[in-house]
DNA sequence: CCGCATCCATTTGGATACTG
DNA sequence: CAGTATCCAAATGGATGCGG
């Protein structure tokens, strides 16, 4: 697969295919889901060992995050049968890769932020003359 | 910068730090971004030719996107000031740093989409048991 | 041609209360 | 403890019409 057929989206490449990719980097990009797995980094939580970790995050979105986490393959759920209940959430094999190409954007972020910050602030002042 | 500084935002992590790159990622996750960054790999394109280019997005969208990352300094914006107006957009260094780390994500999500999809089906009908 | 403003439908996500 | 269900506020995004 090329370049093209992964990012372009063009009239004239193949897409479904991209619609395929991007609905999967949108769900990479949603609002919990690459802290809920980088969370997971250390090893097997509960989930509300979690839910103190992640802050921030609601009970109701650690649920459907880990929903589609969990029907994606991305993170393992083990129900332990005992009173009172405890669910155990871990990577999966499939989460690890992903946890790796993830954080290589989560450095370009965190390479570029004082400059993409610094942008915004040229941009902004260049719109509002305030002292100009 | 370590990997837990990164992902983690654990309540003891900088937070702030944490917040900043996630808002970055959010950026980059969301429905457009990618799709105009990766269309406009192959050079300088004006505002019609991007509109064509990127399927199914409306001239809103468009428009917002564009400002976004001109913004964030991941675009360059010129104005022709000509009768009718044109209008030309193109990567900016930082964009194009961006662009090769994006790629690394949508190559991931193209190797491993059918997996997951395979995955999506188990979980789906191990709920609806259906014929069982 | 470029793109802003308005209106409106859909989606997203938080707060809260309730169940096994 | 680990969820589910409901309600509601905010954000997202498309369609359309206007303006430089």
């Amino acid at each position: 697969m090329t370049e093209r057929d992964v990012l372009a989206l063009r009239t004239d490449a193949d897409e479904e295919t991209c619609r395929r990719v991007l609905q999967v980097l949108a769900r990479v990009g949603d609002k919990w889901t690459l802290l809920v797995i980088g969370t997971l980094r250390e090893g097997t939580m509960r989930f509300g060992e979690l839910h103190r970790a992640v802050t921030g995050i609601s009970q109701r979105m650690l649920t459907l995050t880990l929903r589609q986490l969990e029907r994606d393959g991305l993170v393992g759920r083990t129900v332990h049968p005992s009173v009172p209940p405890k669910v155990e959430y871990a990577l999966t094999e499939l989460g690890r890769t992903l946890l790796g190409t993830a954080l290589q954007l989560a450095w370009w972020a965190a390479d570029h932020i004082d400059e993409i910050e610094a942008n915004r602030r040229d941009y902004d002042s260049a719109l509002s003359p305030a002292g100009d």
